[in-house]
DNA sequence: TAGATTGTTAATCGATTAACAATC
DNA sequence: TAGATTGTTAATCGATTAACAATC
């Protein structure tokens, strides 16, 4: 069912928008779709779409196009969705009750099992469902309940240290957003570091440039 | 000061990164870098670290290498982070509460102005010392501060309509967190879809290729 | 069957890397 | 001056696009 041969980066960074659409396409209630409506839809080309479809095996068919279901599914099946990995989350600040609150883990492949913070305030409430527990429990909880990845929404200083503590105690990814770049893939964790900060600053740098072709256009 | 052929995406997509590791380094102390060493930094080639600064005419000294103060001066000047450019956010339920409270705007060239939700018991109060305005005063004040860009914080379904409402009020840029994808770059507005889920669903993905990675390696 | 659309190979394009002369 | 390191051109590599035979 998997093609064996690495398949590139710029391939696997489509495929978390290719199933968005996807879904989105079902939600909409369509049953099929052709390489080349979904390239319209994207933006991308039909060409583009079949070669990528193919690094894993192709799953159309000829004359017909892309059954939506069965898409969803292969994809979801490519990305792990339906594994029942788990996740904690280090730091139940603004930005870490904002996930817990609103985010839905389990779309994304997870079951957030829990969240940890230091401040005594915090710990026993519960956020979205999911309650805080003290960071002096960390460990033991680790240990016993051997999550799959760790969600990052602690102080940025503290990030290095508590990601190798993390690392050393079985966290086999992380998702991160202090701020600083974390590079674990050397002991084989993937890390997926979130840069808000870097998204702003592009807007702003296109802006700028939007307005250059504006005045241009004058 | 600047070349004037079209710089590459994949360019574009660097500079933040860039900036953001002169920032560390500046703040480490240090005052001038070579190419060579930034790149084991940041886990780049030497060769196109110095393709990449010469497509905005090349700011370094032979036998030297780059100083970081001018070095940070013309990244964030390319991208026109001191260019004084002014935000709002819509919607300031958790996730845009978390902005307002902990998100350094202004490190990513923009004064946030204020936010605009709808819910009369958020309405007056600040966060991050940033007020939360009635949205029946959005366009009037639109109108009057003509503010660069807008912070989209509000439910999905929202997202098209007011996105289209604000570009006909004269916003040019749109930082989108609804998970909807807009484009209105047609209409020479650009936007940033920020994806969360795309990031977490991308670390499922790669946790579940170095766990496959390991079992072979056994 | 005829029409449509895939899977796949070949051609093109763009981005990265290597090399080296220029020069601080 | 000698050493270092850039700016820049040329070579390589990888990703995207085009084309078309296979086939539903």
């Amino acid at each position: 069912m998997e093609h064996k041969q690495e398949v590139s980066k710029a391939v696997i960074q489509r495929l978390p928008r290719y199933y968005r659409n996807i879904c989105e396409l079902k939600a909409e209630g369509e049953q099929r779709i052709s390489s080349k409506a979904l390239a319209e839809r994207m933006g991308l080309t039909a060409s583009q779409i079949r070669q990528d479809f193919n690094c894993f095996g192709g799953f159309g068919q000829q004359g017909y196009g892309y059954n939506i279901d069965k898409l969803q599914e292969e994809l979801g099946a490519i990305m792990g969705l339906r594994t029942g990995r788990t996740a904690i989350l280090l730091g139940a600040g603004n930005l870490g009750r904002a996930l817990l609150n609103n985010f839905n883990f389990s779309a994304s492949g997870f079951e957030l099992l829990c969240a940890f913070d230091a401040n005594p305030q915090l710990i026993g409430q519960r956020f979205g469902g999911h309650e805080v527990r003290s960071a002096d429990t960390l460990a033991e909880f680790i240990e016993r309940n051997k999550p799959d990845v760790a969600v990052l929404t602690i102080p940025r200083g503290d990030a290095p240290r508590i990601a190798h503590g993390l690392v050393e105690r079985g966290i086999r990814g992380l998702w991160n957003f202090t701020g600083e770049d974390l590079h674990l893939e050397g002991l084989g964790v993937p890390v997926e570091n979130v840069h808000l900060s870097d998204s702003l600053m592009t807007l702003c740098h296109l802006v700028g440039a939007a307005d250059e072709e504006r005045a241009q256009n004058l």
